[in-house]
DNA sequence: TCAAAAGTGTTCATTCTACACCCATGG
DNA sequence: CCATGGGTGTAGAATGAACACTTTTGA
């Protein structure tokens, strides 16, 4: 086969979770902000954020512009989810989707543009999404939810310092359920990732507690597989 | 950005593992075979088996595909790994790819068509790869060993029924380490996974081992996101 | 001095690991 | 009867969950 006979459109779409409190509860949880679509199929349903890559940008650049252009939001942390490349039957075109997952940090998340077109979702209560987005962001959930126990993208959720509760309250949201906060604290401790500052937070009635930060050396930026070990430049694929 | 703008190709390779003895040893390892390029860039290197996606099949199909018209392997497992996408900076046009992995039984592998342009080599003792394909394997091993702990893969390199020897003997080769019979057993047998046949075998010069097979209910083939749970149908993606 | 969250200690259950030991077969 | 791998038992270490208890602050 000649790689020009290809006739395949290249589309990118982000999973983006931020943690915002429920109204109802005051607790923190997990949002995902949503587009409306304005063309068929699938016309005025809620869908992922996204767009076509460019020609000249990186499948990771090209999440990153359409996440931007279309919720105005920068992320914290960006990683491809998978490609979806089933042979499209509702349209004549083919079109082969890879979709990312993104984390923004609270403040970041507020500055989403929320109008008649883009609008924030509890993500464990979702309406019907357009094609298989309903799947895609629970296995997106599962993602993330898997990846919060062993490694520290909760970090992509707070800010430079935090307190062990701060950092807790995170995984509670994430994982939707209580954690023993002495037993908490050891196992982080164990882990070695995180090191303690010379500050406390005062103001709270009860005793001040004391600031953290993860350690040096260690980049939250996602390289994809070039970056499960410590490898080098990133190149190109055939 | 209009899609019939796009100048994008897509192409499909494919890491395929198959359990093979160490000449030396005679020990079981992985093996995988790479074939010659052919054409700049990295003309007479070994690289990843693969070719073009095709119109009307999914990214699935395209790799089973090009992997049977490349080295004539049907495999028993097929999982996509990752979709790389930088900028491609060595040619001209732009090519984004879809990496899968897969695993082959041992009697399949044999079949495999080797000569001047197809050739097996040891998973951890590569040559320099064109591409960044050495980078590929690695992360590829990587995805296979730790699926290998929470999963049940390794009946892609076994029979429909097998002693548990063949199955620790599989675990070990894949994860290059001993394993205690006697743990590996209680291990295997509280996962519930496997079942107890009537057979055994005999003919050894010890106790006759007992026949297991895997428990019905439970597919080898890998869905991707739509089978990480039990969901329906798999649709196409925006 | 009291409430509340920070932080420490301890117990119990579960799991992992190493290894001793018996079993069944072919030679 | 012996060598060999199949298969079972068990003691100690490591890990994890549950919870009592002490500490330090603001009010």
């Amino acid at each position: 086969m000649q790689k020009n006979e290809q006739r395949i459109s290249l589309a990118v779409s982000t999973v983006i979770f931020a943690l915002r409190p429920i109204p109802e509860s005051g607790q923190s949880a997990l949002w995902i902000p949503l587009v409306r679509r304005t063309r068929e199929p699938f016309a005025r349903q809620w869908a992922l954020p996204g767009g076509w890559a460019g020609n000249d940008e990186s499948l990771t650049d090209a999440a990153a512009r359409n996440l931007l252009a279309t919720t105005a939001l920068e992320p914290a942390y960006l990683e491809q989810l998978y490609a979806f490349g089933d042979v499209e039957r509702s349209v004549s075109s083919r079109v082969v989707s890879i979709i990312y997952w993104a984390l923004v940090r609270q403040e970041e998340a507020e500055r989403a543009t929320e109008n008649e077109n883009v609008r924030w979702f509890a993500a464990d209560n979702l309406p019907e999404l357009a094609f298989d987005h309903n799947v895609i962001i629970d296995y997106a959930l599962w993602r993330l939810r898997t990846k919060m126990e062993y490694s520290r993208i909760a970090r992509a959720f707070l800010g430079e310092t935090f307190t062990l509760s701060e950092l807790r309250l995170v995984h509670e949201a994430v994982l939707q359920r209580q954690l023993d906060p002495a037993n908490f604290r050891r196992q982080i401790e164990n882990s070695g990732s995180l090191v303690p500052t010379d500050y406390v937070v005062s103001g709270g009635r009860h005793r001040p507690p004391r600031l953290y930060r993860y350690d040096e050396g260690v980049e939250l930026v996602d390289n994809g597989p070039l970056g499960h070990k410590k490898t080098g430049s990133t190149r190109v694929i055939d």
